[in-house]
DNA sequence: GACTTTTAAATGTCAGACAAATGATTTCTG
DNA sequence: CAGAAATCATTTGTCTGACATTTAAAAGTC
């Protein structure tokens, strides 16, 4: 584990390099303590401000974890799903916003990771994940529901979908397509008609589940995505069309 | 934009969600730069060393960049694909490594994904990607390969037929699933008859991409998948007898 | 033996300083 | 006046040293 002081990189990357490559080579075990700052920073040569800021650069990344205190430290963190999820989805959001990735683009992703689950669903789900996707289906027909509950309840749905195939991996790397997308799909807006349409394709994906009928879930999701994009285009033709008019009016002064 | 220094929480935690909050929220624009040091630290009331902790825990996420100079400081970065692929392969690299995620797991998870690509891959693909992948075929075939150059060739094959869908946000979702597997695969032995059962089937998802008939290759990798599994049964099955042999000489000591 | 107090070790934070990089400004030169 | 060179100011990168806070273990007390 060592640094070159004459690189051109910053220091403290390059000692937060040095550790984490430690780690993905196993020599640091999870659980691990790691020496403490002061004898890091006498490892490297460097001072401990340095150390500390590449230990916070791990520690962004929930690779390690500190404690304070007298047996405290920095400790080789378990990386959990739940922390890798909420990275992933921080990363997707951040993605999608920034580099302005079409409703179509993200859209299509989000439906054929999907359908890549449903057969494993299929087989796999248990009870608890259907009754899930019926509770959600019933929230989503009550009238009165903001556009913004409706799609956080159709993550819901979607994200039981997803959990019944029992694979936590392909869990983890759905839950951020999939919440990453709300921002794109709030800008929609569900007439009563929309969310009628939606439901009963619903429906028909979480019958075809329970049934074990894959052929019949992955045909309503293929419908499910041709609607979805089909609302998305008019949603983003409106949204054009407004700006247009506003640029006419600011035009015309 | 604020912190609470009465909270039990770092403040160099605080104030770095503070600034992702901003970003998150459109508040600080791709390309803006950001306060300096100075006047972050007298924002905030903490001093320079912390708000630099805050920012290298940003700049870890590729959410700025930092830059010396007279017009320099900390810029909201864009974030790129190739940065959001980079931090998932970390991500789920160490996920798998750390969590004991079954062959069968990670492997079911792959393909998967990869089914979900392989009809959009037939629809789309360009030459490129089908030259791409009859040169790894073809490497794959070559005697003399190791097993750790026929993963890293089965990795750039796979990976043409997911680009190939022309969608870089499934690309991005899935370059982290098929690399991180990369060292689990890495634990087959691949005898000649195996490799060259491989080789077929690749053949085949090749020709049915190229004739742009997406069940044949829904079919080819359902073999695959298949075959994949087996021989990682295999090999985890000669693991653990080799892991049995040597307890029980431990235990005869 | 159970409880309380002390202590030592570690991280968290602060203050001030200098080094190095880099763009802007000024000065010098032809 | 134009262009090149030198200087300057600003900002991040790093260092030194110090103190505060937290925490577990050791020591002390009843």
């Amino acid at each position: 584990m060592k640094i070159d002081p004459n690189s051109s990189a910053d220091l403290s990357v390059q000692i937060a390099q040095a550790i984490k490559d430690s780690i993905i080579a196993g020599e640091l075990d999870v659980g691990e303590r790691l020496p403490s700052e002061a004898e890091l920073a006498d490892h490297f040569q460097v001072s401990r401000p340095t150390v500390r800021e590449a230990l916070k650069r791990l520690a962004a990344q929930s690779l390690i974890r500190s404690q304070r205190g007298a047996s405290g430290g920095a400790f080789v963190n378990r990386l959990s799903f739940e922390d890798a999820y909420s990275q992933q989805i921080t990363t997707s959001t951040l993605l999608l916003s920034m580099n302005a990735v079409s409703f179509d683009t993200a859209c299509e992703a989000r439906y054929a990771l999907e359908r890549a689950c449903a057969p494993l669903s299929a087989e796999r789900r248990s009870p608890d994940h259907l009754a899930t996707m019926r509770a959600e289906i019933f929230r989503q027909g009550q009238p009165g529901l903001t556009d913004e509950a409706f799609c956080a309840s159709d993550v819901a749905f979607h994200r039981a979908l997803v959990d019944g195939a029992g694979n936590p991996v392909l869990s983890y790397q759905l839950a951020g397509a999939v919440e990453a997308m709300q921002p794109l799909m709030n800008m929609i807006t569900f007439t009563a008609r929309d969310r009628e349409r939606i439901v009963e394709l619903h429906g028909q994906i979480a019958d075809a589940i329970e049934q074990r009928n894959s052929q019949a879930a992955d045909l309503a999701l293929s419908e499910l995505t041709a609607y979805t994009l089909e609302l998305g285009t008019k949603a983003m033709a409106a949204r054009a069309s407004r700006h247009q008019n506003r640029s006419n009016v600011e035009n015309s002064k």
